[in-house]
DNA sequence: AGTTTTGTTGCGCAAAAAGCAACAAAAATC
DNA sequence: GATTTTTGTTGCTTTTTGCGCAACAAAACT
């Protein structure tokens, strides 16, 4: 490893042409530079200077060196600049896992406003289920996490959570789309499309049923939340889903969610999850105070400010 | 001036996984690595690894410095590479065959001044007729020859080429003399000088007689450049040599030099050659790149850069 | 011949780096 | 669920390293 101190010295050396100017020049003693060369020679066993009464001048060996001193030293520079647009949220890359029903809020025109505030920051989105996505954020496979109703996990910490009603979702025209509340009873007599059990919403799902004695009729089982919508909008039957999920399609008046009356039903949680102690780049700092204050799931209500 | 040590540390424990193995591996205490880091942290002002308590993980900081580290650690190790080679040239001898037209250009002070840059190596000098040259050359008798002319040999490879136009040599005050060209014929009145037939300026003059018709009245035939000088400046006649071999006494105005105008006369080529995949030592690759640098006979048009 | 300027070296000291030991916290294990 | 192991960190001590000061020899200049 080449000492950089006295190669730069060294270059000091050469530029002034005596040690002692440059010695003068950097305010320190000329014996620190001799000595600095004299020790760089020694290492590579090769002169570096010629020692002229009259001062000192450079030797191929010394031009080699003061060569690589100044490569290094651009790409010194270079790597700072980097450093600094890292710092100062000009670039990055943050990578991001959601479930699939918060895919219509997450990729919203507030976020586009963000990337647009933001242009050298770039996201890195998967979608995933519940369980893959705590994993994954418990194995640094990402760095924010955005989930329904996960397991408890101690590894992981919230970093915004909101209570949010599950709803019954149907098309507009539905017997059932009139109703300003409905209990999960209610939609047993209609055919209903369901995630697969490693989806938070089924799981609170499984537990609503068990406890009040009710069946649900699985028209469909799935791992796509695209396909519980298609299901609705066919006119097959219902699902249940978070009213953000579906608010595109409720704007343009194709369906209606209708909130659960069952006490565990209307206080699901969605959360915004990063591993316990995990240091975030600042770019996925702030996209994480961006998300947390513009998402239409979290804006309402803030659980940890 | 960013702390090489310790980038090489933050390496280190990043490829080990853990600050610990790092310090087992490099037999160091950890307290060493992680101040590094710290302090490394601490002067750019953001982080370079996220402490798990499962070990460390890089940051992009932290990748933009281990980018720049193994840049510059690529970069010295070209640089020591070179160095290398100069540490070679401190010591070595070159040996040389040259044709004695080449003497006065070859040991000119140019030449002195690299003598002087490089004490260590010395020349081995050799004087031969062109014949003998490319013999020595392919028998690896000598590192590099200069010779006028030389017979084709696919066993030898051209490192400089220079066409040269030969001339008629001839003292000041010649009836000859004011002339800016001559032909081979205007010259057949008098008396000439002529090199014996292993030479290549003599090969290359009986090619012209028999072309033309022309038959040179030869008062001295010889083996010694230096004998046709001083047939010459004895007034018995002319001689017929390349500009460069009669520089100086053209310069001291003893002799005149007029280019002949046949066109195989005005085309012969003076040549630097060494052995076709010969591996030359730094010394002799040093030393060749000089000649074909300041040599007059070769500064003027290099044929292969 | 005397003066100035050059790089070098011996010595003492201060700062920096490394080692040692202990600690807090998270993970793994029983 | 308690215990052990492993991780990075920190206070303190020791060692190493680098620097300043002063003096010196040698060459160049006056």
């Amino acid at each position: 490893m080449l000492d950089l101190k006295a190669i730069f010295y060294l270059g000091e050396a050469v530029r002034h042409g005596t040690i002692r100017a440059a010695a003068d020049s950097l305010d320190i003693e000329p014996s620190s530079i001799s000595r600095s060369i004299s020790r760089l020679e020694k290492s590579l066993d090769i002169a570096l200077v010629e020692r002229n009464r009259r001062g000192v001048r450079v030797t191929e060996a010394g031009e080699a060196i003061l060569r690589y001193y100044r490569a290094a030293g651009q790409q010194e520079e270079a790597i700072l600049g980097e450093i600094e647009e890292l710092r100062g949220l000009r670039r990055g890359v943050v990578s991001v896992v959601i479930g699939e029903g918060f895919l219509a809020d997450f990729l919203s025109e507030r976020t586009a406003e963000f990337f647009a505030d933001f242009p050298g920051i770039s996201i890195d989105l998967e979608l995933a289920g519940t369980n893959d996505i705590v994993r994954k954020i418990v194995d640094d496979e990402a760095d924010i996490g955005i989930v329904f109703n996960p397991p408890k996990e101690p590894r992981v910490s919230v970093v915004a959570e909101v209570k949010e009603p599950l709803c019954a979702v149907m098309p507009a025209g539905h017997a059932l789309a009139g109703r300003r509340r409905l209990s999960l009873a209610d939609t047993t007599a209609y055919p209903v499309a369901l995630l697969r059990p490693s989806f938070g919403i089924r799981q609170i799902l499984s537990e609503a049923e068990t406890k009040h004695g009710i069946h649900l009729s699985a028209g469909l089982v799935t791992d796509s939340i695209a396909a519980l919508k298609n299901f609705v909008r066919a006119g097959f039957g219902l699902t249940y889903l978070p009213k953000f999920s579906v608010v595109r399609e409720i704007g343009e008046g194709v369906f209606k969610a209708v909130p659960l009356t069952e006490s565990e039903l209307r206080e699901v949680t969605a959360e915004i999850i990063v591993r316990n102690g995990r240091l975030l780049s600042p770019s996925a700092q702030r996209f994480l105070s961006h998300i947390t204050q513009t998402m239409v799931a979290f804006s309402a209500r803030r659980a940890r400010p």
